[in-house]
Formats: C-alpha cells, structure tokens, sequence
DNA sequence: TCTGGGGTCCTAGGACCC
DNA sequence: TCTGGGGTCCTAGGACCC
C-alpha cells in the first residue's frame, strides 16, 4: 500500500438484512407475516428479544430485550425459539449473493457484510446502480430484504445502512461524511454504547457534530486511546483495531466459548461440574473442527445477584483435547466457586488459539494421537446421533477422567426440580 | 423491566526479562 | 548496589456488537 501509489477513494457497501431471524421464520411460515413476531425464547423464559418484527418494534419491543418485559409489552405477541441452522444457511445464501458483487466480502455477523466496490464502475455502473442490482438479486434468490450503506470507510457505511433502514439505500458522496454525521446522536456511532453515551453526555456532547468540534487532546485525556479513536469517527474516518485490515481476508477466530444460563439458579456441585463439562466438551470439539489448539482456558460464573467473575488458566502447551480442557475447567470451577453459592450461569472459554500443537505434545506423541483420533470418531457418531449420543465418561484419558457421573446424560437447561 | 450467547477489543497491574 | 525503563506475557474486568 505504499510507496507510488496514490490512496484512492474507496467505495465501501454496508450490507445489513432487515429483521433477519423474523424474515427467515417468515420464508417457512407465510402466516406469520405482518404479525407481531418475537424471536428468542418463550414468554417466560429467562432470556432477551434477539429479533422482533417491525410490527412488534410498533409496541417498544427491541433485541435485547428480556423476553418477560416483552410478554408484558406484548401479551400476543408470536414467540418464537428461532432455528440458528436455519439462519446460517441463510446467511451462506446472503454471501454468495454479496460475491457476486465483489470478490472482496467480509462477513460481519450472520446479517451483516461489508463489500470494498472500489474500481468496480465500469462492471456495475455507479454506486446506487449496483446498490440497486443487489437489492433485486438479494430479493430474488433469497426472498429476503436488505438494508445498503454506502461511504468511502466502513463506519461510515454502516451509519448509513442503519440510516437507510428498512429496506433502503444511502449513499455519502466522497467529502460529505462529517457533514452528514454531525446531526446524529453520539450514540449512532459503531462503537458509542450505553456507557460511552452517558460519560459525553455528561460533558454536553450529544451530536457527532459536537464531537467534532473538540481539541484531540482534550478527547485523549478523557478517554485514552478510545478518544483519538472517537475524534476520527466524528470526521467519517475508520478508527481502532475495529475497523482495520482488508475487507474479505480470511481470519482465525481468537477465542471460542460456550455458556449456558440455568433455568433457575443452583448450588448443586455434581450438577454444575457435568454442566461444565459438557459445555468444555464443545469447545473442543469446535477447536478439532477448526484443527486449532488452545492455550488458555476460562471459566465464567455468574451469581444469581448476577455478580459475573471469570478465572483463567494457560497451559504449559497448546490442546484440542477434551480430557485436558476438562480437567482445566473443572480446576478452575473448584477454586472459583463460593461453595454453596447459587449459580446462574457457567460457561467456558478458550484462547490463544494456534494452528499447531505444542512442542511438547508433539513429543509426548502416541498417547495424545490416539486420543486425538478416537475424539474425531466421537465427533462422527455425535454428529450422525447428536450430542446425547456420546459421553465421556471414566476410561477416556485415564486419571484425567470426568468423575462427576451423578447427572451423566443431564443436560444444561433440563435441571431437575430443585430440592427444597 | 430482572437482565442470552457468541464474539472482539481495550485497559491496567504484576511478573519477569533485558 | 541502586535505579530506571521497555517489552512481553498473563490475568481480570468491562464496553460493545449482533
């Protein structure tokens, strides 16, 4: 990106599907069109919105949402569990839609994309045109509806595909970005959330417009790092590791976990060290699907006060395998808990993820490769049989074996009945 | 209003090394 | 011996996103 060349300006797409788990339920059930639908759980489930029709936005319900203040916003509401294989498949069918618009897509969440359709005028035609084809294309071979920013960064196209909701398309024409900012709330800006919002208005900075106006220096001193980042935002400018890198290069994930909210809190050991353990069994089956290694393991705990820690541990070397993470979890679980304390929610996660396998496993050798080999047959079984199919219990890994059997094939979320 | 699950990034302090 | 500083790793927590 250096030396002679001149940086030109970019044409960046923000792609973002309009009520997207709603629309995808709608695909397979017409009838709930135009109703008062509510994706996430069931009415008195512990649990959030984490997608609402527009017909139930009409009522104040909103993803993130608890669903029981839902239910009492919207008595009839439509509740829906959701289908996330269903959304993934979708989502795949959005991105193959997006390439053929530009090589260069990169998948932000399962409804969002950003497109770089720098250079692409002579195949396309300009920026509303194209914007305009993929729309149609998005209808016809999806059935579903997007939403198209269009800038010069990423940040800002992704104000304006939310701008442009639903349904709709915006474009910022080169140069006009911090003037088309400036009226906005602070809190529109990627990145501005609750807690930011509440500290710039307390400084009386409540439109990007004000946050424009003020010294660099003044924001860096107030926020740090996140200020200089801010004043590049309130110009249009992309800014932070948020924003960085090629659009559509191939990333590792840095981190894969799993947690797992109870039905009603409990203090029962055997109980949450099986929940535990299954959960870390998923991870690692992530981490063999991915052939990634792990370094680092960490346990989250979350009281029913609802008091969240989190304790890690790295290991000396690198591991996909099941035995190994378990008995990391689990140590880490019998140091962190309150005994007797009621816990709302475990899960268990891991990082400092790596292509290979540590040096030393490498040594240790045999034993660990036949390990390794009869997981991946697990994972075959698991995945022709589904999850309860299979468990590890003694045996597997010798002294590293699971030794809480009380609740062998409970799972996370069929609690029994608590005891008094 | 009683607060999911899966992620990313940032900060800050302490250990440790040079 | 005292002092300082920088870099990196590890850990814990927190803001934020969809």
């Amino acid at each position: 990106m250096r030396g002679d060349c001149v940086q030109t300006v970019k044409t960046i797409f923000h792609v973002d599907m309009d009520a997207f788990f709603v629309s995808v339920e709608e695909l397979f059930d017409p009838s709930l069109i135009g109703k008062v639908v509510v994706v996430g759980g069931q009415k008195g489930e512990r649990g959030v919105v984490s997608a609402a029709s527009y017909e139930a936005r009409k009522f104040g319900v909103h993803s993130a949402l608890p669903l029981r203040t839902a239910a009492q916003l919207c008595p009839h509401a439509i509740f829906l569990n959701g289908h996330p294989d269903r959304y993934r498949e979708y989502s795949h069918k959005v991105h193959g839609v997006l390439k053929e618009f530009s090589p260069q897509v990169e998948m932000a969440s399962v409804d969002e994309a950003y497109l770089d359709l720098t250079g692409t005028e002579r195949l396309l035609g300009p920026p509303l045109a194209a914007a305009h084809a993929l729309h149609e294309r998005m209808k016809a071979v999806t059935g579903l509806n997007c939403s198209v920013g269009i800038a010069t960064s990423k940040m800002v196209a992704k104000v304006c595909s939310d701008q442009a909701k639903p349904n709709g398309v915006l474009w910022i024409q080169p140069g006009l970005e911090a003037r088309f900012l400036a009226p906005l709330d602070v809190r529109r800006l990627p990145g501005v959330g609750k807690v930011t919002e509440e500290k710039l208005h307390q400084l009386g900075i409540r439109k990007v417009g004000d946050l424009a106006k003020l010294e660099e220096d003044f924001l860096r001193k107030r926020f740090g790092q996140w200020g200089l980042a801010l004043a590049g935002k309130a110009q249009g400018v992309d800014a932070g590791a948020w924003f960085d890198g090629e659009i559509g290069g191939h990333e590792d994930p840095k981190s894969i976990s799993h947690e797992i909210t109870f039905g009603e809190d409990t203090n029962d050991q055997a109980y949450l060290e099986t929940s535990l353990a299954r959960l870390t069994e998923k991870v690692a089956r992530r981490l063999r699907e991915q052939e990634l290694h792990a370094r680092t393991v960490t346990l989250k705990l979350r009281y029913s006060d609802f008091t969240t820690l989190t304790r890690s541990h790295t290991l000396p070397r690198t591991t996909q395998l099941d035995h190994e993470l378990i008995a990391a979890s689990r140590k880490l679980f019998r140091q962190a808990w309150r005994s007797g304390a009621r816990v709302r929610l475990i899960g268990v996660g891991v990082a400092s993820l790596d292509e290979n396998e540590g040096q030393l496993a490498l040594i240790e050798g045999e034993k660990n490769e036949r390990a390794r080999r009869a997981l991946s047959a697990v994972d075959k079984i698991r995945d022709k049989f589904g999850e309860k199919s299979v468990h590890l219990a003694a045996g597997m890994g010798g002294d590293h074996a699971e030794r809480v059997h009380e609740n062998p094939v409970g799972l996370p979320g069929k609690m029994p009945k608590k005891k008094g």
